[in-house]
DNA sequence: TCTGGGGTCCTAGGACCC
DNA sequence: TCTGGGGTCCTAGGACCC
């Protein structure tokens, strides 16, 4: 989907569009509306804060602000911006929505998150383009947006092709245009080598997919490792054997909040016990509602270096409830160094045992066995 | 003007077992 | 006396993705 979060909300205020508009921040108010019926929409220039840039539109990106950047350092190439509060109940509902159009005409999608989707067509006979056109009809006639499509041999050149042309774009590829159309992009446009392997590839000389490509494939065992190596020799030559995977369990669960402002151990006890329980009581809740106990219950600290820390712990059964949760998490928490002031903290719940598996009827279970 | 929140996967060492 | 070769589980950290 094209600028997700940021053109769900500009069905709300289509008086923004064509204008730089930024979802997120905390505490960001709504839209005020004057006394003539128009709306008053709060400024970059005016947050203060820690929040992070959740979606930009494609105006704000023209400045240089993209998602993930800090709101006050994005305040600074666009102080004019518009900001708005995040809304995922909307942002969800939406992402049905359109993940039930394209699952009309074709079903067999792997979920890539609340705005992303890999879609196995090989089993349509129509041409691409107008296959592409079809699901772009039928997910703008399900929620009014856009989205942008590579069809392709396979998903890694799906995924590099889908960017290639937005917003609201198609990219047909044949696995024998790799080497003019995929060459020439710069090596991260590989889903999965991110800012360190970059970096890493910049320093060895490696900057497009195509000089990856022509590395011996030695060379990239020496500085990536054998397994590593591997794959960034076939991806850069467009090999990717991937299947869609159409169904998967959640592997954890997990609650965290950075802190308007650093808290210390000792001299805010009573307020970090709180967001601790708090965490604590969201990950059982989470837990509940999706129906899964835990037998590995963990912590993560970030302290105000930046510097993050986790601990974790496996329980013989798996648990659930608030207080187990809590008790469990405690014992972590006495595991890690507490003299800094901390930023954030997290609670996660991982070792998850589906609990409508325990409650399977022994004749079920029997039934899966081979004797 | 410092950097959100929710995830997955990989690596690597140590404990422990056969 | 100086020592294997598998394997699994647990823990911590880190890279990466949406």
């Amino acid at each position: 989907m094209d600028a997700f979060f940021a053109s769900v909300e500009l069905l709300d205020y289509p008086e923004l569009r064509g204008q730089a508009v930024v979802v997120g921040g905390r505490n960001v108010h709504l839209p005020q509306v004057q006394a003539d019926g128009s709306r008053r929409f709060a400024r970059l220039r005016d947050y203060v804060g820690r929040g992070v840039v959740t979606t930009s539109t494609y105006e704000a990106r023209a400045f240089g602000v993209f998602s993930g950047m800090g709101l006050m350092k994005s305040a600074a190439l666009a102080p004019e911006a518009i900001l708005l509060p995040a809304n995922f109940d909307a942002y969800r509902d939406y992402s049905r929505r359109f993940k039930a159009a394209v699952a009309s005409i074709a079903p067999q999608i792997e979920d890539r998150g609340i705005d992303e989707i890999y879609i196995d067509l090989s089993d349509f006979a129509e041409d691409s383009l107008s296959l592409a056109r079809r699901i772009k009809q039928a997910v703008f006639a399900a929620t009014g947006l856009s989205c942008s499509i590579g069809i392709t041999p396979n998903k890694l050149l799906a995924k590099i092709c889908s960017d290639l042309d937005k917003p609201d774009g198609i990219t047909i590829l044949r696995q024998d245009e790799v080497a003019s159309r995929i060459w020439p992009l710069p090596a991260k446009k590989i889903n999965g080598i991110g800012p360190k392997a970059t970096e890493k590839l910049a320093r060895l000389g490696i900057r497009s997919i195509g000089e990856l490509a022509a590395t011996p494939v030695d060379f990239l065992f020496r500085h990536f490792g054998q397994s590593n190596g591997a794959w960034m020799h076939r991806v850069a030559h467009g090999i990717d054997e991937r299947a869609i995977v159409t169904a998967s369990e959640p592997k954890s669960i997990s609650r965290e909040s950075t802190f308007a402002r650093d808290l210390h151990a000792r001299q805010d006890r009573a307020e970090l016990s709180e967001i601790f329980t708090g965490l604590c009581l969201r990950v059982a809740d989470d837990l509940k509602r999706k129906g899964y106990a835990s037998r590995t219950i963990g912590i993560k600290l970030r302290y105000s270096d930046f510097h993050a820390v986790t601990r974790d712990i496996t329980l013989p059964v798996g648990i659930s409830t608030g207080a187990e949760i809590r008790k469990a998490a405690g014992e972590c928490l006495k595991r890690v160094p507490l003299a800094q002031k901390i930023r954030l903290l997290g609670v996660r719940a991982g070792g998850l045992v589906p609990l409508n598996a325990l409650l399977q009827p022994v004749a079920a279970v029997q039934a899966e066995l081979p004797f």
